[in-house]
DNA sequence: ACCTCCCTAAACCTTACGGTTAACTGTTCC
DNA sequence: GGAACAGTTAACCGTAAGGTTTAGGGAGGT
């Protein structure tokens, strides 16, 4: 069961590598979209497009629902949180020197990232 | 700045997309290591351990400290905190529903994961 | 029926990745 | 000085990733 997340963990910080696939996550955090509205604004073919969404699929992070020809497409945090789980797991360490820490924020804690 | 950022969460995830190097990054957790050290349990060369931890430090996630003859590595958590608050900001949206959360883990949330 | 729209699939190209072996640089130690 | 040790670099290999263009398969609209 262990590689069944080791496998997770791949395919979901893999996933989230992408500067694409990041933004179509963020996209996809308030709204339902279809396959053609997430590649609209991309500087990308559409194509491409869907073998992004695909990868997301795979990585469980995005569930499509087909209606007709349209491919609905929304957010899944399930991975996500593993992935977060594992993070602050190995912040353990670290949580004695918080004060280190604070040197690699480019802005306050509670301050945009985008 | 934002490119820093978005180039800094590419390098980032993409190093921790690797389970060789998630282990390097675990076993680094407590221990300060040499090179050789970290290379022993992993049944790898010991030329692909030292290209995983080029990757890890151009990532900022390890520190080496060069000493003689031997290069000390310590972990690095400013892209951990980094990564994760990107992955928690995309969470905004989901703590609506928890609920649904819960059946994506495969053990209570306090579990370990390895 | 036909055309259009939504989306995937296939073939291809280039670049990057993870691994190897072999050679090399530098350090320690006798 | 010379051997052994620590580690990187270079050349190479197979495979996967991200992009393109082109073709194809269903579903909708008129």
């Amino acid at each position: 069961m262990v590689e069944d997340l080791e496998r997770l963990l791949d395919v979901t910080f893999a996933a989230l590598a992408d500067p694409t696939r990041r933004a179509i996550l963020h996209r996809l955090q308030n709204q339902t979209l279809r396959v053609t509205e997430v590649a609209e604004p991309l500087p990308i073919s559409l194509a491409a497009t869907s073998k992004h969404i695909r990868t997301l699929e795979r990585a469980g992070l995005v569930t499509r629902t087909v209606q007709g020809r349209d491919h609905w497409l929304t957010l899944n945090a399930g991975p996500l949180a593993k992935a977060a789980y594992w993070i602050s797991s190995q912040q353990r360490f670290w949580e004695a020197n918080l004060g280190a820490l604070s040197t690699y924020w480019g802005e306050p804690a509670g301050g945009r990232l985008e």
